[in-house]
DNA sequence: TCTGGGGTCCTAGGACCC
DNA sequence: TCTGGGGTCCTAGGACCC
């Protein structure tokens, strides 16, 4: 691709209220109406419930009491899949250059569309039509000569909306705009910055985290100060595969027991080897996170040579890295929260893993332990694979409180392994 | 106001090697 | 023997995003 970086030809797309907007375009009686997706927590809120201060991540009593005519919707979790992938499909007739960064949102570069469709504010126009005309959903789009930019654009355009920053505007553009809206900048950034006179982009671009002493700089690392200086080299890239793969159950800290500690790991790491080796992928890095009643959290995390992707083999490893924590504490904890992910991740088709006669009498070399192991998990993944995950239940893991979110909403955050 | 789950990125320090 | 620089990998914690 032409190196074309001084062109505003970066796009961020992102559908608007994306949940809201799918649950009003299924039912047309919840259209122009306030609505929630979620219950005891808000998942996503309509523009018309926002106005009332409804928002994502808001427990649902809170939001009854800012907009009591709230309608709260259950979620049809594949209907967002479908469609969110049908808008990623729009999107890529106009580049091949989409990197999509959530299920509702992705980068553009159409430096190489241009002759073939027109300018980059065309092209995004016209896919914002095609989005609403053949999936029916509003979508805002943000074009400029970089993703952050972009972003901010996007956000800018919101709802339904289209914002372009030519090149000579940025800073104009950037300038008078509050730092909470760049990337990277959430409520305790945002706080620390107040507390330092930085409340605007320009605010911050000004500022020399270096003339500040160490307060700014540990506030904000010199990537922030550099994106809000408007210098970001990143390139839009082909959507990779996901870095790590996780799991984590919370339970009442009540059931928090030494003896909870293997079947709530077994559980987690069931599923998380599941998915690895359905993506034929393996982890050298395991890393667990312990959180306790008082919400406090710490992780412990052990590298190995050969990547696991077995259930058991991670459970294992999950659990000493577990008990050596909490043993090396002066009191026993009540845990709050386990997790379990797995990084470092390497290409382990199924082919590549021999698999192990087990011979009665013979004894066990730890490898070909582990190749049994491995046999054993294709087994249950292929049981799985023909009559679903519950037709084969890891040992005791379906007890202990385990496993509250709704499987589908499990699965929507998943990211493409 | 404290729901819950799956991710990424940044920073900083330490070990180790050249 | 001491000093120093640079690169890589690992670990831990934290903030943030959807």
């Amino acid at each position: 691709m032409p190196d074309r970086r001084h062109d505003a030809t970066i796009l961020h797309a992102d559908l608007d209220a994306f949940y809201a907007s799918v649950e009003q375009l299924l039912d047309p009686s919840l259209r122009g109406l306030p609505i929630a997706v979620g219950g005891g927590v808000v998942l996503a809120a309509s523009y018309e419930a926002k106005r009332f201060g409804v928002h994502g991540g808001m427990s649902g009593r809170r939001a009854r009491e800012l907009c009591p005519g709230l309608r709260f919707v259950g979620g049809h979790f594949r209907e967002y899949q479908r469609l969110a992938d049908q808008v990623m499909t729009i999107l890529g007739d106009a580049t091949p250059h989409v990197q999509r960064i959530s299920i509702d949102e992705a980068f553009l570069d159409v430096a190489g569309s241009v002759r073939l469709f027109g300018p980059p504010a065309e092209i995004a126009s016209q896919l914002r039509r095609r989005v609403r005309d053949e999936v029916g959903l509003p979508i805002s789009i943000g074009v400029a000569r970089t993703k952050h930019l972009a972003k901010i654009a996007s956000q800018v355009a919101k709802p339904d909306g289209l914002v372009v920053v030519p090149p000579e505007e940025e800073r104009a553009f950037l300038d008078p705009l509050p730092v909470g809206l760049m990337w990277g900048v959430g409520p305790v950034t945002r706080e620390r910055l107040e507390r330092l006179g930085i409340r605007t982009i320009g605010d911050l671009a000004a500022s020399d985290p270096r003339a500040m002493g160490s307060v700014l700089g540990r506030t904000v690392g010199p990537k922030l100060v550099a994106l809000a200086a408007n210098d970001d080299p990143r390139r839009v890239r082909r959507s990779g595969r996901a870095g790590s793969v996780g799991a984590q159950s919370a339970f009442p800290a009540a059931l928090a027991t030494r003896e909870l500690v293997r079947p709530v790991l077994g559980h987690l790491a069931d599923r998380v080897a599941g998915r690895l080796r359905t993506a034929g992928r393996a982890g050298r890095t395991v890393t667990v996170r312990i959180r306790f009643a008082d919400l406090r959290s710490i992780t412990r995390s052990s590298t190995v040579a050969s990547a696991v992707s077995t259930t058991l083999t991670l459970t294992e490893m999950a659990e000493r890295l577990v008990l050596g924590a909490v043993d090396a504490m002066a009191v026993t904890p009540s845990i709050n929260l386990l997790a379990i992910s797995v990084s470092n991740l390497v290409e382990q088709p199924a082919h590549q893993t021999r698999l192990l006669l087990d011979l009665p009498g013979e004894p066990i070399a730890p490898a070909e332990a582990d190749g049994r192991r491995w046999s054993v998990d294709r087994s249950v993944d292929a049981i799985r694979a023909r009559f679903g995950r519950r037709a084969v239940g890891y040992a005791s893991a379906e007890r202990g409180g385990v496993g509250h979110a709704p499987d589908d909403f499990r699965e929507l955050a998943e990211h493409e392994l």
